[in-house]
RNA sequence: GGCCCCGUAGCUCAGCAGGAUAGAGCGACCGCCUCCUAAGCGGUAGGCCACAGGUUCGAAUCCUGUCGGGGCCGCCA
């Protein structure tokens, strides 16, 4: 049950009675349906009659009263009042509102669930880290977020596929397997010199150790070319199983692991390419040097170019090199061209925003591809700043110095972590500080969370030893009209938003508004709490009233229900005490 | 030089596909536990929504420009 969606039927449905003959001309979905801020302007405003008044040339205040009166048909609707431009300021019924309750009850784990997405096919890519290392904490955000978002989508109806696309075709690799070449020499008792451009993390030194168990000292004075093959690909195996073991501890399983390498040799670059070519967007020519940016070695170079301006880029892109190799631009080509032959309805991307200059190209590549036909986003993920003892600390990947995931989990564990990572905006910049994360209390997000849910399940249980039987079976047949504070109606209120933010926050792709909508729930239940801490009337339990208090956990049930859900797509789990 | 993101309270950030008097947390100040978990709650103080135009009945939100912060810009991914 979504009320918020029930009224727009009703509006849309009054409006269209009204407009006959002249049929409605306007998008009804740029009504909007909202609760106003100011309680005097009702419990539910739209903005309906303005919106269709210009289509049928009609003044919006008498549009309003027209659409009024037949809102008042309606045995939900008590008031419907027009005000200001032509708004329509509603007043539900209390048992509008209340009805809410037993459809919660009845829907449980199901709240809020949509049929929005409507089974359509979604490709989320996230992570995709070179496999150079185990996870750190910057990739953590990456993947929470796309993980939360799969979740949220699921949650809406889509049909999701998470997929890591893995960078193990580009001369990065080679670097991994020569520095993991070092620590086998260095295990073989060599003394080595570590050149500058090398991997120097630890988890290096662990696979030399396994390689010169593994082939001795038959790596030792042999040419690159006799190890580099056989390094490359130990090495890859090594760290992707690092990563399958960090996203794993966050409880993240990706579908589809896609590799790059593959591409190669396969015959599908080129006939990525061709695709393009046939589309008149591939040509052979030479690019201007950038300007404002001095490049010191710089020539001009014959280079196999992508038309990308031709769809919003702002220079035509390489796709091979001078020398006639691939530059990482084609091998990502083809794999997008994949991603739109496997049949997907929908493609996102979640980036490091240092790739903020590749999102053009990309959607140029993609709406190539698929001649125009692609929903395709790109969300960019600011970088997260880890502090420890009140600095921020360094990440610096080849020097080996950042704070892994591993690390930081060991410490908060991964439903902090999680829930964390996603009280941010995607594109806004996140403070990790480990100290305020960790600490018990109201300032912490996660825990204040965590609590409310805590306290529901512990005023539950003490109902149930005290006889009540407090199944959702037999809460949904509570008699609510005991339910009658302000404060209580406003909570159901709150909870009734629920469905309608999980669309909202679907079709954004931000699923940090979930958290931000679970800490405004959780807000309202640690208020109405207190409020018992004074009136007695407003206490969950009510000492030998049971039907009232039947009415009471029934409200707070729902709560917990709607906390539940909402952390479960953050990928949080709800815990039931506090005490430990 | 160009492109992308950002600019909202002292600090960190929300602001719901433009809506009617701009919100939360922290920090500051003042209050609330013989009572279901005070790991909590209430109140006070604090804002020309960077600036200037434009579109609109209506702009923090959309468009243009300026200023300020960050990121990126051929043969690295």
């Amino acid at each position: 049950m979504d009320i918020f969606a029930d009224i727009r039927k009703i509006v849309v449905g009054g409006l269209t009675e009204i407009a006959r003959p002249d049929a409605l001309r306007f998008d009804p979905d740029r009504i909007s349906i909202e609760r106003p801020r100011d309680p005097s302007h009702g419990e539910i405003a739209t903005n309906a009659a303005i919106m269709a008044a210009k289509s049928m040339n009609r003044k919006p205040r008498d549009l309003a009263e027209r659409v009024a009166e037949a809102l008042l048909l309606d045995d939900r609707i008590d008031r419907a009042e027009t005000a200001g431009p032509g708004f329509i300021n509603l007043t539900l019924k209390r048992e509008a509102w209340m009805a809410v309750i037993p459809s919660i009850l009845a829907s449980g784990a199901n709240y809020g669930r949509s049929y929005m997405g409507s089974g359509r096919r979604v490709c989320v890519e996230f992570v995709s880290a070179n496999p150079t290392g185990p996870l750190h904490v910057g990739h953590a955000r990456g993947a929470i977020f796309g993980d939360a978002l799969s979740r949220l989508l699921e949650f809406a109806g889509y049909c999701v596929t998470r997929e890591y696309y893995v960078n193990d075709g580009g001369a990065q690799v080679d670097t991994l397997a020569r520095s993991a070449h070092l620590r086998y020499l260095e295990a073989n008792g060599k003394a080595v010199e570590f050149d500058p451009n090398a991997y120097k993390g630890e988890y290096l030194a662990e696979l030399g150790r396994t390689l010169a168990d593994e082939h001795g000292d038959r790596f030792v004075d042999a040419p690159e070319s006799d190890w580099i093959d056989l390094f490359r690909e130990a090495s890859i195996v090594a760290m992707m199983a690092l990563i399958r073991r960090d996203l794993a501890s966050l409880g993240i399983v990706m579908d589809e692991y896609f590799s790059e390498k593959s591409l190669y040799g396969s015959g599908r670059i080129e006939e990525a390419i061709e695709t393009l070519r046939e589309r008149n967007l591939v040509y052979e020519g030479v690019l201007e040097q950038p300007k404002g940016k001095i490049v010191e070695d710089w020539e001009p170079r014959r280079q196999t170019l992508f038309r990308s301006t031709a769809n919003g880029d702002d220079v035509d892109r390489p796709i091979r090199k001078s020398d006639g190799s691939w530059t990482y631009f084609a091998p990502d080509i083809a794999y997008h061209y994949d991603k739109v032959r496997r049949g997907f309805d929908e493609l996102i991307n979640v980036f490091g925003s240092d790739h903020s200059g590749y999102t053009k190209r990309m959607r140029a590549a993609v709406s190539a591809l698929s001649d125009g036909g692609m929903a395709f986003d790109i969300k960019l993920i600011q970088l997260v700043r880890v502090m420890e003892d009140g600095r921020v600390a360094k990440m610096s990947k080849r020097a080996g110095e950042f704070v892994e995931l591993r690390e930081a989990l060991e410490a908060v564990g991964s439903d902090v972590a999680r829930f964390v990572m996603l009280t941010r905006k995607n594109d806004a910049p996140l403070d990790f500080d480990f100290a305020a994360v960790k600490e018990k209390s109201k300032d912490n997000p996660v825990f204040y969370v965590q609590y409310a849910h805590a306290r529901i399940c512990s005023v539950l249980r003490k109902a149930e030893r005290e006889g009540i039987d407090v199944s959702d079976q037999s809460l949904a047949s509570a008699d609510l009209s005991y339910l009658n504070h302000a404060l209580e109606v406003e909570f159901v209120r709150r909870m009734a938003e629920w469905p309608r933010m999980v669309e909202a926050a679907a079709n954004s792709h931000e699923p940090h508004r979930i958290a931000y909508y679970l800490q405004n729930l959780a807000s309202d239940l640690h208020g109405l709490w207190a409020k018992g801490n004074e009136t007695a009337s407003l206490r969950f339990l009510q000492r030998g009233e049971i039907a009232t208090s039947m009415a009471k956990l029934a409200l707070i049930r729902c709560a917990a229900i709607a906390i539940a859900n909402g952390l479960d797509i953050l990928g949080v789990t709800p815990i039931q005490e506090m005490r430990s």
